[in-house]
DNA sequence: GATGAATGAGGATTCATTCAT
DNA sequence: AATGAATGAATCCTCATTCAT
């Protein structure tokens, strides 16, 4: 499914809708909501005029929560894919389970850099203007996680639960949040193969070690 | 130190200056560079005008980089607090020692609500204009917080450790950063002293976990 | 006429054409031909869009014209009827033939509330712009007004019944035209059929004794 | 005091909040509140930037409500002091009284002609937007009106009254509001001198015929 | 140190209009 | 006959900044 949007985002012809939510998406993610000016994103979208872009979106805002919802939409999909996969009755998977979740998250977010940001970025607004619209995204999300994790079997206490959503989630997204940040601190690009391959197993054995698995640390 | 501040904060008369940097601290954290207006940040300050301001602060910039520096002194400060006592040649010591730095931290943090959101919102922004006064701030911090972790005695290969410093800085920071999104998902204010408690044994069950320091998990 | 216009424009299904000059001359009464917008008139019309107003009137000047043209005419009608009986050779007539026109350009106007406005709105636009098609369509109205006042025996001057022909107009359309400013200063509303009714006799009274008619007052 | 205000708009040097309102009042009153832009006034008032006009005015309905208010102030004054006189018990003064409010009155029209027709105007705006700020500035000047109406020993029925003050204010104002349509529909021009003085006989005869003043007419 | 005034540039949004379908 | 899409120009207003006082 990411594979498939993914090609149809590079190779088919796109509508002014998508170039539009397309150029808004690196925008936003860029520079945040406030950072980025309309006329900014029709140019980029390759309107010779921001007129044309109210044509689309009623106003900058429903530009932004289309922006948001088209990209949490296939995260929230792995997530309650995750979830699905976790009602399944097989005692011997979890471990496993939890890798190809992981892998196929770190993949996704590897090939949408733009992604995180957005998310991030969309958490720190605390504007009641934005922050509507992000909650009922977000929600959904954060309800699946906690579902998949309490069902985990692991030793941690309910009340625990949520705390452990919240740093799983940002163990995983706060590295490609940050990729910016933490190239010009470390000494290569976060986003190269290799870091991503390392974050991957970085990030699989901190899962184990923080679920408690035994045997995979 | 973080104490002696409160009290400034709060108790002294504040000078013209500082009155500007509370204000834009504020304001910043809560809606980034772009989303406050010079305008806003001196109203806030008590200024009748905004051309007061710029007696202070030669441009809106130079008031972003002074409020990210003295908003991030005092973190610096506790790392390296945390820097000196690891080279103390106490083996012993480690666990207590992580525990002792993560109290300070947290403490901390929720004590100054705005700061984290400030950070990583000057981690996001990429924008040449602003990424080098950050990176100047916060590759100190890194180094620092390297240097504890790689002489930690864990048992996490060399070149994860980046990943690990990373990993740590997100779950610390991220829980306050994102404060007021996890509220809008939770039932409870994050914020709130048994919220914070709450969080603080997580954390400290989480490092010790990922640290590896056997007998705490 | 007017009442055969008035059944037409209720009962009857409405071309598009006067589907859209009936909303424009709501709006344009309303709030002036600057103040309303193409897109405006086109929603209020039920069109889908604006676009399809074009296929019925060449430009937005072009609207506004047909509005005040369709809007006069049956004033024009109801004051030549006037005259052609003024020229009737009833020495006894004149009272009685003053009346039954005050009464019809009154009963009209109560009808057409938008109708005043717009031409009172009209008259104050000096925009070369759109005075001329306003002074041709007013033209006829003001000749056949002068007329008539000559040769309706009054006392006046010869010099001076054009000022008496004005007066009468703003006397008679201002009551109408003001309508809604008159309400927020009276305590009632000025279109009523109580409060039109007294202004039918108060017209009628106050014409009478500018005319000097003897015995009428 | 008419006399000295013109003064001071023309020979002293003004502020620029002055010359904002003045430009303003002149634009406003050719083509209304909706047919005038910021910019225009802007340039109009000799400023370089519509900014400064935000410096003086909040916005441009705050504008346009300085410009109404500062118009009618003279006129309510003027009406006042008609008032004030009517009060006096000279049981011989009235026509005289009449007279001299009449000729007050014009003077101060023929002086200002963009006033009728702002103030026209603003009776015509029903938008709730602008509307409540016209009925505050218009009521005290129907009120006093009214007053003296009432006590002019007319013999007009006391319910009839309000309807009598709305018909002299149309009388009176729609000539100099509706002066450019007249003119192109007369064959001079209803605001030079000759017409002027014309105008005010017809008024003051139709003044008289219409408070019913026995010998006057 | 502080402030009122001014200003060029740019912010989001709406305007009237055209064109292909 | 109607409409979706597009667009150049204009809308009101705010931006950061400067300067004289």
């Amino acid at each position: 499914m990411s594979a498939r949007n993914a090609t149809a985002r590079t190779r088919e012809v796109r509508s002014t809708r998508d170039l539009i939510l397309d150029a808004a998406e690196r925008r936003f993610a860029e520079r945040g909501f406030a950072g980025v000016s309309v006329r900014e994103i029709a140019a980029d979208a390759g309107l010779k005029n921001q007129a044309s872009l109210y044509h689309h979106f009623r106003n900058k805002r429903a530009l932004y929560e289309a922006v948001l919802a088209r990209g949490l939409e296939p995260i929230l999909a792995l997530v309650a894919e995750s979830d699905a996969a976790a009602a399944q009755p097989r005692p011997a998977d979890p471990p496993h389970f939890n890798d190809r979740f992981i892998d196929a998250v770190l993949a996704y977010l590897a090939e949408h850099p733009h992604l995180p940001r957005l998310i991030q970025r969309a958490g720190l607004d605390d504007s009641r203007y934005l922050k509507s619209s992000v909650t009922k995204l977000v929600r959904p999300l954060y309800t699946v996680g906690v579902h998949v994790l309490a069902s985990s079997g692991s030793s941690w206490p309910q009340e625990e639960i949520p705390h452990l959503a919240a740093g799983l989630y940002h163990l995983i997204f706060g590295y490609f949040a940050n990729a910016s940040l933490l190239e010009s601190v470390l000494d290569e690009d976060p986003r190269s193969p290799e870091a991503v391959a390392r974050q991957r197993e970085f990030v699989k054995k901190a899962v184990a070690r923080l679920l408690g698995v035994p045997g995979n640390q």
